[in-house]
DNA sequence: GTCTTTGTTAGACATCTATCTAACAAGAAA
DNA sequence: TTTCTTGTTAGATAGATGTCTAACAAAGAC
């Protein structure tokens, strides 16, 4: 089973950031996860309306921004935010988020 | 002389305005607008190292999504950051892209 | 009027990106 | 072992995007 890459979040810039949150599919992954309250969601838990194997490569974008965590829990993959990380890194941008209808 | 396209704040998802800071030139642009202190700034007073066809195509990506206002005046045409609009649409992305370095 | 300044538009082009289908991988269940 | 579940990888493709050069437009200066 390969290592994740999950990037030391003073290594994302801002604008590699907001790049990967300038997307329907991703932006409502970071959403879900946020309406989760930093509980762990699988992938297969998501509302999309692609395939399976595009939603990977969102999820794929949003872990090298830094952004989710995911772990490997037998067939599942556990996706979660890495809110701690986000706030310190990017203060106010999950707010953001949160609070933008 | 064409009237130019400056939407509500209201029509602009938090999406539109992510993608649109989610490049080096535009996100650029919106820290030299921020350092102008809400200054207007004439086109050719911004540091960037494309040429001046490439930096007017950004121009009018920034400002369809709501982010700039841009008003002619002689040959010039002053630029400036909307900046009460965004802060009441888009609370705390401007502190975000101040503090972020 | 002619030239200069400032920026836009048109067209072309290479690269990036989101998407799909099909095949694969790995763990769990039967 | 065989099958099911869950998700990734590979390859292809259409469309979006950033970039350039060249030509144009409009206002000011001479």
């Amino acid at each position: 089973m390969e290592e994740l890459d999950h990037p030391n979040l003073s290594q994302i810039s801002l604008e590699q950031a907001m790049k990967a949150l300038g997307d329907p599919v991703r932006l409502s992954v970071v959403k879900q996860l946020l309406a989760a309250k930093g509980e762990e969601k699988a992938c297969g838990t998501f509302e999309y309306s692609i395939t399976k194997a595009t939603f990977s490569h969102h999820l794929q974008i949003l872990r090298e921004a830094g952004l989710i965590f995911m772990r490997q829990e037998g067939t599942k993959k556990m996706t979660s935010l890495r809110l701690k990380e986000i706030q310190k890194r990017f203060p106010g941008l999950l707010d953001l988020i949160t609070q933008t209808k």
